[in-house]
DNA sequence: AATAATTTTTAGACAAATCTAAAAATTTGT
DNA sequence: ACAAATTTTTAGATTTGTCTAAAAATTATT
């Protein structure tokens, strides 16, 4: 597979992941950066692989080979993404760009190796599950701070936005993923939160709210 | 820069080593496995980059910035393989494929940061060395143990065939870099030698003898 | 249900990197 | 020094991935 093809197959399973039905043309072209002419003429190509179902102006979704394929290409992401903060000090908010890289990177034995290397982790440094060699992927129970009932309590987990300028905004703020959180407050007039973490109390906006994630204490 | 156009120039720097002249398009195009027509036209486009000398029928020399591109990735290559070896239990014989490919990985700050997590080494699993960042390159003094004078006592330091299968002969063998090497007698007729090696005593074809490199005891 | 707006596909073009076949230049051998 | 052999370049084609512009299909609006 090329590189192309791959960040298609990626993108592809990324957008499943919200969309029930079968994946537009233009919500691919839009993701990529790229015309929905160069998508159609992609799609014919990775359906031709078999990685791909596609009918004229329906949609596309992935084969069970295409979504191996992608399990593949998001576990060696993330493994890049962890090796990356953990071994070399990168913070959060790096990592991406250079993982989308080293994603493409094909040697099984690497990956393998560079697992073990972590300690067989299961998540990356956003919070995201790493499908493991077989492909199994198990997303965790987590919520957005917006969306739980005042006087929750819970563990930061996860982020739904993880662009840099969001993270290095949560790290101004001493924000991080394993902190102790409990929402304190709505305000139903802009939606933002006051929240407790860190054992301080803090203001949030809705826009940082409904982009963190958290684990709710049982 | 494209990978072709990193892999023309790396080819190029190595090519260089061993020839003051001009590289001729027939030894490029032989060395990469490509067709001397295909050359001509890649070495068009690096000579428009300033990254080459050309003049039609001259062969092909790398300009300053050329050299420092070439050891650039030169260094990466082979931080990648030291990265490989030390930090993920590789054998020598299994990086430099994979490195092949890592050496194309866009970072600065990824290739410093593993700089410093391998300790800023000197020289990669073959003994060859390994251009600092600002692209000083230091050839360690050694010699071929063929071309040694009988009672020469040296440590093995590097590798001039560094093929999967010489690597994996010289394992099967127990020879390993760091070891200290006594070249005890040559025999004139087939050009092999014996030599004492993990005190012992071992004989070796030329072919051997002409592929390991010894630095001398003074 | 007909028309308008939008989405998707097709047709044709282009840049990058390669190839084959043929022409041009250089090198070798007598 | 000249012919033969070799090397190098050019010309033209091919594949991959992209693009623009136009046609076709679908979806939304009145
Ligand atoms: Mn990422
Ligand atoms: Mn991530
Ligand atoms: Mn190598
Ligand atoms: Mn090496």
């Amino acid at each position: 597979m090329t590189h192309s093809e791959e960040n298609y197959i990626k993108t592809i399973f990324h957008l499943e992941k919200n969309e029930k039905k079968g994946i537009s043309t233009n919500a691919i072209a839009k993701q990529m950066e790229t015309k929905p002419s160069s998508v159609t003429d992609m799609i014919k190509k990775l359906s031709e692989k078999n990685l791909v179902n596609y009918k004229k102006y329906q949609g596309v979704s992935l084969t069970t080979l295409g979504r191996k394929t992608a399990l593949g290409i998001v576990r060696k992401h993330r493994l890049w993404e962890v090796f990356l903060v953990e071994k070399l000090d990168f913070s959060w908010d790096e990592v991406h760009e250079v993982a989308e890289q080293l994603e493409h990177i094909k040697s099984e034995k690497l990956i393998d190796k560079l697992d073990k290397l972590l300690d067989f982790p299961q998540f990356d440094p956003h919070g995201d599950p790493i499908p493991t060699k077989n492909g199994e992927f198990k997303e965790r129970e987590k919520k957005l701070l917006s969306k739980l009932p005042i006087l929750s309590k819970g563990i930061c987990v996860g982020v739904k936005d993880s662009s840099a300028p969001f993270l290095k905004f949560l790290d101004k703020h001493s924000i991080a993923l394993g902190q102790v959180v409990k929402v304190l407050e709505k305000e139903e007039f802009d939606g933002s939160f006051i929240i407790e973490i860190n054992d301080k109390r803090m203001h949030i906006s809705n826009q940082i709210a409904s982009n963190l994630y958290l684990k709710i204490d049982k």
